[in-house]
DNA sequence: CTAAGGACTTAATCTAGTTCAAGATAATTC
DNA sequence: GAATTATCTTGAACTAGATTAAGTCCTTAG
């Protein structure tokens, strides 16, 4: 694994010199998830923030009675993890674990603190990082409220086409907010149609 | 209306240089904004980010129907506004009006650009500010798909105490994202135990 | 090859929350 | 201060989606 994706994934936003470039990178550790391996567990506190280089992840929240509650699917070139815990370095209330055999970078906190104390330049790119990702989140709330189940998995598969393959539609349910038995029912019928 | 509040705010997170605070002062535009007025409107491209700094307004979403869906109510202290139309300079899918008569801070577009380019020490303000936000919205996703209408209206109640005396309950009802009328039975049902 | 578990579907029943329609209360306006 | 308009409540009928339970189809392991 190297770091192409990743370092290319950052000039999107900014333009960081050799210098920072080289930094970044020498803070970055690899890891291998294998398919149903978890990256982070919840109840744990939170070492790391997650690159997905390669591969796909899911973030869940398991909820007391058991049921998990899927918040995230991560691809190559997303980043994933339980924010609050990495920040706080309070127990993660959510884990993440691989749904395919995963490559992903990890950024320890203690490296992440120095690179952003060392090249403020970086905080740039996470501001925009977060920026974007909080417009996505408060659309999804929006979207859980206006629209009916069916028309969230149209949406769902128009957005990401490829993710059915590989991922358990009971997982796309949860993500959705709807049973696995009401996601049967919708794509009986929308195959009907 | 003078500064002290929202330079409050960003020293929670960054200390600015007594030039930086300047600075970021100087960008700044005082607004009051009448009960019932708007903000800013769904359809205009936002030239505006908002901080308030006394009073109430709400950010919310027009559906096709005519169906208001409140996203956010911000008091005193909070940011506002509709961060993808502000950043990438897009008609605004959301509009902010005032509930109670506000005053607020506008932070314009440019002047926003400017800063954080003169004094890249912003980034990581608005990099922290983003990131609690994100935190926060993942929660209210993972709510919404957990716990029933009248547990979120219990905690919401909780977490905003005194928002219900000004807010109109259909407001609230949208922000939970239930109808009016069945707040109302929850309300009789609480009220009755 | 067979057993056992996980993933997906189907169908019947049930319920949280919606819709519609009517009244009751309050707040504004003239 | 009567009239108008918006907000809130109540109840009956309805529906999107949940729950329960059974059955099918795959994998994977022994």
């Amino acid at each position: 694994m190297n770091t192409n994706s990743i370092l290319a994934s950052i000039r999107k936003h900014i333009k960081p010199s050799a210098e920072e470039s080289e930094y970044f990178a020498s803070i970055l550790l690899p890891l291998s998830v294998k398919q149903g391996e978890f990256a982070e567990k919840s109840g744990e506190t939170t070492r790391y923030f997650i690159y997905v280089n390669s591969g796909c992840l899911m973030t869940y929240y398991t909820d007391k009675d058991g049921d998990d509650h899927v918040i995230q699917f991560s691809t190559s070139g997303w980043w994933t993890g339980d924010l609050q815990s990495f920040t706080e370095q309070v127990p993660a209330t959510y884990s993440t674990r691989a749904l395919t055999d995963s490559e992903v970078w990890l950024i320890p906190k203690m490296g992440m603190d120095q690179l952003l104390e060392k090249y403020p330049h970086f905080e740039k790119f996470f501001r925009i990082l977060f920026q974007n990702s909080l417009v996505t989140h408060q659309k999804r709330i929006i979207l859980a409220g206006t629209v009916t189940a069916e028309e969230r998995y149209i949406r769902f598969r128009k957005k990401y086409p490829t993710l059915e393959q590989y991922v358990p539609l009971k997982y796309i349910a949860s993500y959705l907010g709807i049973t696995p038995e009401f996601l049967s029912k919708i794509r009986r019928k929308i195959s009907g149609k």
